[in-house]
DNA sequence: TGTACATCAGTGAACGCGCGTTCACTGATGTAC
DNA sequence: TGTACATCAGTGAACGCGCGTTCACTGATGTAC
């Protein structure tokens, strides 16, 4: 960014190849991840990545763990794009963080697919886990708002992650959901059950 | 099997492949199939195979399909194993069904991977086509037995796949659930929702 | 029952490819003085 | 401000590996007569 072109220097490569690397999934699925391709997209020679990544297995998780970033900025500003009269609304307020999921799953369906893939719990490191805890966090907040039945806390959030999650992953499968987007999430909408939700008016947030 | 041994004619290798194919992916995850591991493991050359799959992509999709038949299997087991007092109870049929799909997902975890990873829907065959829709097929029977609200019976079956599908993933990622696949299953009866049910004490099956 | 022959599912060698990784190197950067 | 020098992120060549695929071949099977 800030480096002069032609530099024998980079600058700010490891940024850039988690860049590449993410555009290179976005293309050619999950599995086209590799160090040479992503050397390639980010213009530096294929021996350069190992001075950031000693394997292909840590680029990946920096790969995952972007992702895990950009999904969970998806459902905050969902929610953070509420109308004024929604705002405080339990209902309103979940199912915002759920079209912040979908809309993620779909903008970035080979992304998605890597991060919950099985692949990426073998290794971890510490960044992806903080980033993948982070959207455990709004996932645990919105599901804060429903008042837990027999189950517990625990239970709700079990019910709303496997509604959503599974929901995203057949909508990417073609097995239900629409082409749009837009038309996924109203589907989505209409088969999400009743809860019982707190009472907000004044002091949840 | 009713072939001789070291004979130079196999008798059954396209199945033997299959089966080899499965073994593979169970040991090694949902990428470690290649020709040539799955002939070694047949006990053939790795030329062999050409003569029953032209490309890897075959294969897999053969692999699939044997997937898609055990996992229609498991759910029809558990609702032929019904109690009979239960056998006739439409939220026991459902989570019969259910306690299959997680089944299957926690004993294949590599296998449904694959099976409803992208990679498989740009290709497909004739025997996949039909292996997955007797899967889809369970599916929308048992979510037949549910009065459908304003989202039609397009929406119970939404519902119901979503939530199942996405509590076996979660579960694989070590996301919600239990190590134990029976614990899990419990988790998963626990927070099923609650649903208008048809009557079935005569006519329904 | 015996023989000639077409079929075709196997073999084993060979090919080129993309890959991760290693290595000695180079040259830009930043610091000590 | 200028110089010497350590650091370290890059380069490009080279390696061995597993892979899918092709090819001429071989030998067992099954059929026609």
């Amino acid at each position: 960014m800030t480096q002069t072109k032609n530099s024998h220097h980079h600058g700010n490569l490891r940024s850039a190849l988690i860049d590449a690397g993410v555009d290179l999934i976005r293309e050619g699925g999950p599995n086209a991840l590799s160090i040479r391709k992503t050397a390639a997209r980010a213009g530096v020679s294929h021996a350069a990545p190992a001075h950031h990544f000693a394997k292909l297995e840590d680029l990946k998780i920096a790969v995952v763990a972007r992702g895990f970033g950009e999904f969970t900025k998806a459902m905050e500003e969902e929610i953070s794009n509420l109308a004024p009269d929604t705002v405080n609304d339990p209902r309103s307020i979940i199912l915002a963080a759920c079209k912040g999921y979908i809309s993620f799953a779909q903008q970035n369906p080979s992304l998605y697919e890597l991060m919950f893939s099985s692949g990426v719990f073998a290794h971890t490191s510490e960044e992806l886990e903080e980033a993948s805890s982070a959207a455990y966090g709004v996932l645990a907040q919105i599901s804060s708002l429903v008042i837990p039945g027999p189950s517990g806390p625990r239970g709700i959030e079990a019910l709303i992650w496997s509604l959503v999650h599974g929901f995203a992953s057949l909508s990417l499968a073609n097995k239900i959901g629409f082409d749009s987007d837009e038309l996924a999430f109203r589907q989505f909408e209409s088969i999400f059950p009743d809860l019982p939700y707190r009472n907000t008016s004044t002091d949840q947030r």
